[in-house]
RNA sequence: GCGCUCGUAGCUCAGUUGGAUAGAGCACUUCCCUCCUAAGGAAGGGGUCGAACGUUCGAGUCGUUUCGAGCGCGCCA
């Protein structure tokens, strides 16, 4: 049980000799900021006063009062009463050491949550295969899987998926242009139309399709239309999956929008709508009635020429991923799919699905600073930032950091060339660092009997890192609520600066006193195992050396 | 006009379901390697938390109004 855990349950349990039932869950229990207010405190007092009808200091000298006929109150060293009526608690110095043997029993799997049970798809890019990936990618990437390693950590069974979207008008572009790159080539060149994609990659698809297949194509059929397409799907997909592989982001499952589509799926589930109700025609168009829940608007989900909207087989993929047994789905959009959310909850709701059942993460748009101008983001004109030269110029680790280093609701200014130039200064070094220093110090010492149970351990700067490390499940646990990569990076930051702290003020190997020694190099082994373990949840490397 | 997301230090952003003196990085000033990795540490300057009311023991956090920014607003994907 951790330090929190037991006293909730201490306090819970002196309210009730009160004839006050508190549920543990109401309870809040803080790390003190500073340790004159001792190593946790609560607001309880203060928050169930009224209950009690009486002041909060006053309520507050009932509960300490009541302490001390509790069992579990050994672990606590001292109780004060401060300020409004908050109660602080000074733990005992073994109960806070404690987490230094659970970390290094535990090693790489200190932090995972009890399997929940409960299963979680998370989808995220799901690039269209008709070009690179751009910065923008990079950031839903980055978001997307590690909220998928943070539910994963937090005990969920967690399914990553691709949604590829190989229909529609943006295909036949794909195609389109492919076969003037590919005319290109025999020196009879095709006019590419302005929704065609004027992208470099796609000559470089030509030519092999030229390589492949000589000339076989040059005439103009349905066979050959069919081809350009197919083929073209499976390059991009293929560079798709290759760059985010490199990225170190892998899916469980690419569903295919043409496998959606199949067998008249598409029209029997806007029929099954129609016979609740929720599909009515206007102006030549079909409409979904999506106001009947929690949208704003209707939405169209068949245009006039009889074609579907983009919306309808979404409808149908949402409804594939329920019917495949999941208690959550999440999707991971840019933000300017808002207007999404409630379109597909009400989607849900029409089936009786809870609305709870999706959660749309925003993820902001990246603006790009290039030079001091800003860089607008276009796939078509080909000069966007490519996700490709982004990996390349700054590297895995620092992007991958960077990116879920803040907020995915907040918008990120990022400077290119500092990011170039300045690689060296990027916050992820500072984790990494502070990991490298670990290793090295376990390395030198390494003959040296570990003391797992941290005896020795009491200055201030080794205190804050045990209830730093002790945090860690906990800390896991709300990101997961919160789909929040960036409380993970916010913690390793913290723990690299106290790691980075501890051993600017301490001579750490010291032979003369092999203790003491002792002592400290397991609390370093902890620090180096969880440092490791939450980077890994960011998809960063944990070098030993630098 | 309606809706969504935001507004915190010069810049980029945190701020634990409302808590004690609002924090970090970058940038700036000044110190610290005869000694475990200086990609580090210590100290300092820098804030009417966009604004105004309200809710209560207590508001950066919640509510209303207002100003400003970005993004969306039925047959693009």
């Amino acid at each position: 049980m951790t330090a929190e855990e037991t006293l909730k349950k201490i306090i819970a349990k002196a309210a009730s000799s009160f004839g006050i039932e508190l549920k543990e869950e109401d309870i809040v229990i803080e790390r003190s900021k500073d340790p004159i207010h001792g190593d946790y405190s609560t607001n309880a007092a203060m928050k169930f006063s009224r209950l009690a009808k009486k002041s909060p200091r006053d309520f507050a000298a009932d509960l300490v009062s009541a302490f001390a006929s509790n069992e579990e109150f050994f672990c606590v060293e001292k109780v004060e009463i401060a300020g409004p009526g908050f109660i602080n608690f000074f733990m005992k110095q073994d109960v806070l050491a404690n987490v230094v043997s659970k970390v290094i029993e535990e090693g790489d799997s200190f932090g995972r949550l009890p399997r929940n049970g409960k299963k979680v798809n998370v989808e995220f890019v799901s690039a269209n295969p008709t070009g690179d990936l751009h910065l923008g990618h990079t950031r839903i990437a980055a978001v997307g899987d590690t909220i998928s390693n943070i539910l994963d950590w937090a005990g969920y069974d967690v399914t990553r998926e691709f949604y590829v979207n190989d229909c529609g008008n943006q295909i036949e572009h794909l195609g389109n242009s492919i076969r003037a790159r590919y005319h290109e080539l025999f020196g009879e060149p095709l006019a590419l139309g302005d929704d065609d994609y004027h992208g470099e990659d796609l000559i470089a698809i030509a030519k092999s399709i030229k390589d492949q297949y000589g000339d076989a194509y040059l005439k103009d059929s349905q066979e050959s239309h069919d081809f350009f397409i197919r083929f073209g799907i499976d390059a991009e997909l293929g560079k798709l999956k290759k760059d985010l592989a490199e990225f170190r982001v892998t899916f469980d499952k690419f569903t295919y929008e043409s496998d959606i589509r199949k067998g008249g799926n598409v029209s029997k589930t806007i029929e099954a709508l129609r016979e609740k109700g929720y599909v009515y025609e206007s102006d030549g168009a079909t409409f979904l009635k999506t106001t009947a829940f929690l949208d704003d608007k209707d939405r169209p989900i068949v245009k006039k020429d009889g074609l579907f909207t983009y919306f309808a087989p979404d409808i149908c993929y949402h409804y594939n991923k329920m019917e495949r047994g999941y208690d959550l789905l999440i999707d991971v959009l840019g933000a300017d799919h808002h207007g999404y959310i409630n379109r597909l909850k009400s989607v849900l709701m029409m089936k009786g699905y809870s609305p709870d059942a999706l959660d749309v993460e925003l993820v902001q748009i990246v603006r790009v600073y290039r030079d001091g101008v800003e860089v607008k983001m276009s796939k078509r004109t080909g000069k966007a930032i490519a996700h490709r030269d982004l990996v390349e110029d700054i590297g895995v680790d620092a992007v991958r950091y960077f990116f879920v280093e803040r907020s995915q609701s907040s918008h990120l200014d990022f400077n290119y060339n500092l990011a170039m130039e300045q690689s060296s200064s990027n916050p992820v070094y500072y984790a990494q660092y502070a990991h490298a220093r670990c290793c090295s110090l376990l390395s030198l010492g390494q003959d040296i009997p570990l003391d797992t149970k941290g005896s020795l351990l009491k200055e201030e700067s080794e205190m804050s890192i045990l209830k730093h490390l002790a945090d860690f499940p906990s800390m896991i646990e709300g990101a997961a609520k919160e789909r929040a990569p960036h409380k993970v990076a916010g913690y390793i930051h913290r723990l690299a600066e106290l790691v980075h702290e501890f051993y600017a003020k301490n001579r750490i190997l010291d032979r003369n006193n092999l203790a003491l020694t002792g002592s400290r190099l397991a609390l370093v082994k902890a620090c180096a195992i969880v440092l490791r373990n939450s980077l890994r949840i960011l998809g960063v490397s944990a070098p030993e050396k630098m």
